[in-house]
DNA sequence: AGTTGATGTTTAGGAGACTAATCACTTTAC
DNA sequence: GTAAAGTGATTAGTCTCCTAAACATCAACT
């Protein structure tokens, strides 16, 4: 009818992102279900992870920060946490100078589990990437950081409109 | 300490496009909440619309249907869609030849409320991918594109797998 | 020392997503 | 024409996420 029912370019790779997202989540679910964890889990986990392997934070991370890291509000990290810890794959250590909050670190079950899933990640995520070359997923992944950057900028400023 | 630090292109394209969707949720949030919208919401009354609009529709849609465009399962779209019923922004209509369903169409007021945002939309998608040049996004709209074939091909293949 | 304000976490209540099971109808097959 | 299989939608129960409000502790100022 109208010439309007055209998409933006804008529009357009505003809706493949939202679409990428869903299929990911959509072929990730089945698989993190095989070690027992949800997305969120082994984002919580992989996170610890990171920190104690590759930035030598030994003391383990509070739950203000990993909230930070996953762009996840504190209330979430409390429920998320809470199961994680039942499970006995992360527990909560007393902060001496601090009594209101404490650090998160994996137990030994933790970092095990955690390096059992490494060991499928690298195929599982080339497997769900597949779909591109060689030379355009570093591309992709250039175009993304750029608009992260710039939503990250959108993102900090909004909430300062509601004082 | 150990070179497997780096993550690899497939890691790093996949772990752009999780942030993209977390900090694009983020800035939408509270631009739907304006209109009294989740973006959830906005899904169902946009996916209507253009039904209605562009594919001449003009009878509605099926629950199977919505939950099929927007990759959501049936009860989710049914408890949403209660919800938008109870806000007289969607109707349904009983279909004559088969009592087990309905369509669902836009309410008058339904109507109205999505002129209302689409108004306000084409800025808004503009400014949430203005990280981005102009001949950066078909680019980046192809990529995406190519990548979410590709996953729905995956995501087709794994349910079947637990038959 | 004692309020005051800032910070870290939890609680309460709600929305959106899922799976598995159920209900209501249609269609198919005998 | 009735039983069986299939289809459209809902219910029940769980999980993740949110905002707003409470709670607990720390820091700072008088």
């Amino acid at each position: 009818m109208t010439a309007l029912a055209h998409r933006t370019p804008s529009q357009a790779a505003f809706g493949g992102v939202l679409r990428s997202f869903g299929l990911i989540h959509r072929v990730m679910r089945p698989y993190f279900h095989q070690f027992g964890l949800s997305q969120a889990q082994w984002a919580i986990l992989r996170t610890l992870h990171r920190a104690a392997t590759e930035e030598g934070r030994t003391e383990g991370l509070r739950m203000m920060e990993i909230g930070q890291r996953l762009l996840v509000q504190p209330p979430s990290v409390t429920t998320l946490v809470h199961r994680l810890v039942k499970a006995r794959l992360v527990r909560q250590v007393k902060a001496s100078t601090d009594r209101r909050g404490f650090m998160l670190r994996l137990t030994p079950k933790g970092e095990k589990l955690v390096n059992r899933v490494l060991l499928a990640h690298h195929n599982q995520i080339r497997l769900v990437m597949g779909g591109l070359a060689d030379d355009e997923l570093p591309r992709l992944h250039g175009y993304l950081e750029r608009l992260n950057t710039h939503l990250a900028a959108l993102a900090a400023k909004i909430p300062a409109t509601l004082d």
